[in-house]
DNA sequence: CCCCAGGGACATT
DNA sequence: AATGTCCATGGG
């Protein structure tokens, strides 16, 4: 039998399966070696990773850092074409080599993080909700919750809710505790959740939360 | 061969 | 407001 789960239990629930998941990932001792912003590192991944697998965005972060360096003064700074070569593995190489110059060239200095207005920041060309919902949460420590492909899929199959990107960021934000950690944590968690068994096809059978999820029938 | 991956801009209906 | 198409590499 299923009933509705409150959201903060639901983030209890796979935390406790899962554990901290530590997003966003950053290499922190190449920007302590090097003397570079860790959240720039967070910004440019960001734009790498639209609809890209976060492997092919790692091969790109070792080019970057092998070959240049790992900030958006380097992006600034260099050549279109020679950053569209060192990205290329993570896909959409031309459109993401000219979305970091945009992105570079409105975020400077990178602390306008702690104060760009979301609505401005969507403005910039190349930054759509989630990508500036992931700039404001992991770079700028705001309270924008990232809602992403698994988020809707995941919201929908759970608690059979919906709704556009905005409508769901609204759901998560009213109905959790105003905490960057919570924020940070279970949108990771709920990725990982939806990467093992809440897949396009799901794996309803071995899944932890079949007997909360409304959707999942014990004779999967 | 197929489908999918930590989306977004732009056009069409 | 909802849906379709394009962007592109790499892995399963």
């Amino acid at each position: 039998m299923s009933y509705k789960k409150s959201l903060l239990s639901v983030y209890q629930t796979l935390l406790d399966l899962y554990g901290y998941q530590n997003w966003w990932p950053i290499d922190a001792e190449y920007h302590r070696l090097i003397g570079t912003d860790p959240r720039e590192e967070i910004v440019i991944s960001a734009v790498l990773t639209q609809n890209t697998s976060w492997k092919n965005v790692e091969k790109a972060l070792e080019n970057i850092k092998r070959y240049g360096i790992l900030s958006l003064e380097f992006i600034r700074s260099s050549d279109e074409k020679t950053i569209q070569e060192l990205i290329r593995p993570a896909g959409f190489y031309r459109l993401k080599a000219q979305r970091l110059k945009e992105v570079a060239v409105f975020l400077n200095p990178v602390d306008k993080v702690k104060h760009v207005k979301r609505q401005d920041l969507l403005k910039v060309k190349g930054i759509g909700r989630e990508t500036a919902d992931v700039i404001l949460l992991y770079a700028g420590e705001r309270l924008h919750f990232v809602v992403d492909k698994y988020t809707q899929r995941f919201m929908e199959r759970f608690y059979g809710i919906k709704g556009n990107y905005e409508s769901l960021k609204h759901f998560f934000e009213e109905h959790l505790p105003k905490d960057i950690k919570i924020y940070k944590e279970f949108h990771a968690l709920i990725d990982e959740h939806a990467k093992k068994y809440c897949r396009s096809s799901p794996i309803c059978k071995d899944c932890p939360l079949k007997d909360v999820c409304i959707s999942a029938s014990p004779s999967f």
